[in-house]
DNA sequence: ACCTGAACACCGTTCAAGT
DNA sequence: ACCTGAACACCGTTCAAGT
């Protein structure tokens, strides 16, 4: 009750939030996100960020190391809830076939990319710089795997065309990561197709893809 | 002769070049390209570049705007470059199928983006921040105009896998730069696949996409 | 016409000193 | 234990002054 935000009874004079005690590390994340949306991720600098949340410059290096492991910090928020909303698009097709359990990755990917695209400019942004964090790659691991059953299974039951199964896993993350930055670029007028039928025009794309490694 | 650099007959004590009449504006784009070869993207910055061409820090904005605009002009000849290479692949195959013809220029896509990280992580990054020179969406739609049309031929002579065009021509697109940029982000080792494997892999990956859409 | 070099307003990061 | 605020070495960019 402390440390919530509406519990402003006891002493109004204090209207800058010392973080003596409360969450800093969380309040820095939060201006961090709100930044990038407001400016872009090249607007974001550590200064301002503590400006925005009223502490001094030195203050956040007490929390991140510097400004990569600041913006790596949200990336990984970010990737937690992008793998979030996978798995979530993958239970909501429960009862699908295998190659149609595939295909919800996909496109729960997809969604959750243009639906989030500063998030997914984080996620996509610190690939370019950081070396893999265990975590990470425990969680690629994971999902390559469940894609790579998935396509067993389709194998198995004759509903997937003859081929390579790990380079269908690879081809399916690449061209759905392919079309996410695509958008994040801003790529897609410059294709003829509008910003606002972006991603259908994107799930039709992944959809024929599915279509074409069918059997 | 008198701007040629192996013209050092007269006054050899003059060591660093005035650049006052020479090619200041490509010295400048030849000094970033190898300091995002040494350093990385990030590590431009233009009093760095001025310092190494022999400059003084304000004379790099006499050619270029601001940082952003000198490396886009690095971009731009980049490109250039790119569009050159898969055109030369597209030549190359001049006797073959419409479908060869489209591989080969996803294949040359790919391979000079494996050849040239550097020249694709710049292309790349000003994807992310301009908003389309003319130029470019010029050579993009022309390029499109042209894989739309051997796709068309292709169905007509009855090698293409029914389906909507375009979208099978942006699909390749996107897998092909899906492919480049898991590889310029350091994608593939943590996919089980090592880097001087990585082309290799994404070719295979690409022709089994090809295979996926042929009749 | 093209470059210098000082100047300004910023940055990232460190670190003693405060609470 | 956590934050402040001064300090340092950088940056991008501008602009009078030099050649």
């Amino acid at each position: 009750m402390a440390t919530s935000p509406s519990a402003v009874n006891l002493l109004p004079k204090q209207t800058k939030p010392s973080y003596h005690h409360g969450d800093l590390r969380r309040a820095l994340l939060d201006a961090t996100v709100q930044l990038i949306e407001e400016q872009g991720l090249e607007a974001v600098s550590v200064r301002e960020v503590a400006r925005r949340t009223g502490v001094s410059p030195g203050a956040p290096f007490r929390h991140f190391q510097n400004r990569t492991a600041l913006l790596s910090a949200v990336a990984e928020v970010a990737q937690e809830r992008l793998v979030q909303a996978v798995g979530e698009s993958l239970r909501d097709d429960e009862k699908a076939d295998p190659l149609q359990k595939f295909r919800a990755i996909g496109i729960g990917f997809l969604r959750w990319a243009f639906a989030n695209p500063t998030h997914f400019q984080v996620i996509s942004a610190r690939l370019e710089i950081e070396f893999d964090s265990p975590t990470l790659r425990d969680r690629n691991d994971e999902l390559r795997a469940t894609m790579n059953q998935l396509l067993s299974q389709a194998t198995a039951t004759g509903l997937l065309r003859p081929g390579d199964l790990s380079r269908y896993v690879l081809g399916g993350r690449a061209l759905a990561y392919g079309l996410a930055r695509m958008h994040i670029d801003g790529q897609f007028p410059s294709w003829g197709i509008e910003s606002a039928n972006s991603l259908n025009e994107s799930i039709a794309v992944f959809d024929q893809f599915i279509a074409s490694i069918s059997a």
